[in-house]
DNA sequence: GCCGTTTTCGGCCCGACTGTTTTCAGTCG
């Protein structure tokens, strides 16, 4: 929470002292936001470092570190009310509409005394916008189109994974089959597994660009046109999503997507790279400088493997680009040994239709489980406490029978008897503990009651971890991205908890949930939790989740070892005491 | 404002597009 905070300060400042430079990318606005940077990836417990400890956070020296001791032990900065005496939050908003800078909104308040958004719009009734030096009716249009847009796509809106990344996946199967396309991938905090993102950026490597281009322009989503060129094509959806398409040759895919899929933060990190070993990096390739440094000889550029080897460096997967440590790391060929899909044996967190909210039969269920090769596969149906969708005691041990009665035709994949657990407002779970201890294996998850305080929240996720028969956590705090925040939770006492009792902590693969979140992974990793990548599936279709469930626990940095379902079946069986 | 294998000053990633301009400024990624 306190972090939270001190990094909505800094997102003032850095918006504010843009203005006040007129500059986006000024020094100090840099310096600013890579100060931001470095505060998001250090402890969450700010107030406890000491001043020196705080000019140790990456990118924060003593100006900063100053004031954000004055933040923490004020709630506010000097510096800032100051600068918001001068731009008041209503002019400083002007800044969100797509196309206005720094500059041209002061241009503005100087020369027509614009102050919000309000006269802003007058201004433009009234066309006085086009007289203005440096402006002209293009750009007046422009921003009236802008403004009408405001609601649905100022530079701030995001959109949660789970609206984005279906869409993006079809366009780019589609434009893949193109003729002339060599190769096609969406990029951006998309390509990252962000949470949500702000557009879907697309990459295309082709022989013909025009023709792709051509082909481009014509997809039936387009429900506005922002920008129709040959290499660059931008528009919106229905949904208000901007779509950047950038198409290159096959030659310059690898150096293109590179640069698109960033971060921002990565792209100038491994810039600097190349730049101390006396190379260049753009979006075209890899290129040393000659000795008289007037040439620039190609390096690489066709695959973004073959660009961090000329670098030196091992492969960073886009998942960990975000400038927390990756680079350096891969510099030394040191990135620990994460998780892979390919690692996973099995999924522990699973439905069948014997719950209310299931779709596929339990014979369907398992066939597509043992399609994917898995060696064992837990069925979590809802307990009894989940009244529409749960199972009372009888149709608890029925259903144990029906699966039994499957085992045999698996000869390779071990079947569990499981449970997803609901945890009540207290930490209470369903049934007693006599029947839980009939299950092989169960997780519990939190399903309601989200609004209690943090204390009350970490005491009932902690008698949820200590009962005997809770071998995993599920999605941590039953947040729903973008649509319903999560339980608030003390996680270091969680993660103690976990430990404690040897309880595995779930990466739920729903793109709805990815919960734990990555962040929260990162910190569990370092304290050691054991960890379980699930897909939550309610229907056979639903296994591909696995995928997701992976590339968010390597965000959040996890490493092989501590992920309980990639372990060999006897080594699993162990850990849950099955016999 | 930050930082140091060029270490307390001098540099800080690199480029495209747009609209306004006659050579560039502003915005964006």
């Amino acid at each position: 929470m306190t972090k939270t905070a001190v990094l909505a300060m800094l997102d003032e400042l850095i918006a504010l002292t843009i203005l006040d430079e007129e500059n986006v990318q000024s020094f100090k606005v840099r310096a600013y936001e890579k100060a931001r940077r470095g505060v998001e990836n250090a402890t969450d417990d700010l107030p406890a470092l000491s001043d020196t400890q705080l000019t140790k956070i990456d990118g924060v020296g003593k100006s900063t570190a100053a004031k954000i001791r004055e933040y923490l032990t004020i709630g506010s900065v000097e510096k800032i009310d100051q600068l918001r005496k001068k731009y008041p939050p209503e002019f400083v908003a002007l800044s969100n509409i797509p196309g206005l800078g720094p500059k041209s909104i002061k241009t503005l308040r100087a020369k027509l005394s614009i102050n919000n958004l309000a006269d802003l719009q007058t201004a433009i009734d009234s066309q006085q916008l086009r007289e203005l030096e440096g402006f002209g009716a293009t750009s007046e249009e422009k921003i009236a189109k802008a403004i009408e847009r405001l609601g649905i796509s100022d530079k701030n809106r995001r959109f949660p994974i789970a609206d984005a990344l279906p869409l993006a996946q079809a366009l780019v199967d589609r434009w893949i089959e193109v003729e002339s396309v060599s190769d096609a991938t969406f990029c951006g905090s998309l390509r990252r597994m962000n949470e949500t993102v702000a557009d879907i950026d697309i990459t295309i490597g082709a022989s013909n660009g025009p023709l792709v281009a051509e082909k481009v322009r014509s997809s039936p989503e387009i429900t506005e046109m922002l920008a129709a060129g040959d290499t660059k094509i931008s528009f919106l959806v229905a949904s208000g999503l901007q779509v950047d398409v950038r198409i290159v040759s096959p030659e310059q895919f690898g150096a293109a997507t590179l640069y698109f899929t960033g971060s921002k933060a990565h792209t100038i990190a491994i810039r600097q790279l190349a730049l101390q070993q006396n190379m260049l990096l753009n979006e075209y390739g890899l290129f040393k400088k000659t000795d008289d440094g007037k040439e620039n000889i190609l390096v690489a550029s066709q695959t973004e493997q073959a660009i961090y080897a000329a670098l030196g460096c091992d492969y960073v997967a886009p998942e960990l680009r975000e400038a927390s440590g990756e680079l350096e790391a891969a510099a030394k060929q040191a990135l620990p040994d994460f998780i892979a899909l390919t690692d996973m044996k099995g999924d522990l967190h699973y439905h069948t239709d014997r719950s209310g909210d299931g779709r596929s039969s339990v014979e369907e269920m398992v066939a597509a489980a043992a399609a994917k090769g898995y060696s064992y596969l837990a069925i979590t149906d809802h307990g009894e406490d989940l009244a529409i969708n749960g199972s009372n005691r009888e149709q608890m041990l029925e259903h144990r029978d029906k699966i039994a009665a499957l085992q045999p035709s698996y000869p390779n994949m071990t079947l569990l008897f499981g449970c997803e657990l609901n945890i009540g407002p207290d930490g209470g779970l369903d049934y007693d503990s006599d029947f839980r201890a009939l299950f092989d294996y169960t997780v519990a998850s939190v399903h309601s009651h989200f609004d209690q305080s943090v204390d009350k929240q970490t005491q009932r996720l902690y008698n949820a971890i200590a009962d005997p028969s809770v071998h995993s956590i599920g999605h941590l705090t039953g947040r729903y991205i973008g649509k319903r925040p999560g339980i608030e939770l003390d996680m270091q006492t969680v993660f103690d908890a976990l430990v404690e009792h040897d309880v595995a902590l779930e990466i739920n693969g729903s793109l709805n949930r990815l919960d734990a979140a990555s962040d929260v992974v990162r910190q569990a990793t370092e304290r050691g939790v054991k960890l379980v990548i699930n897909t939550d599936s309610h229907h056979k279709s639903e296994l591909g989740r696995m995928e997701y469930g992976v590339l968010t626990a390597r965000r959040g940095w996890a490493t092989k070892d501590l992920v309980v379902n990639s372990w060999p079946r006897d080594k699993f069986l162990t850990w849950i005491g099955y016999n």
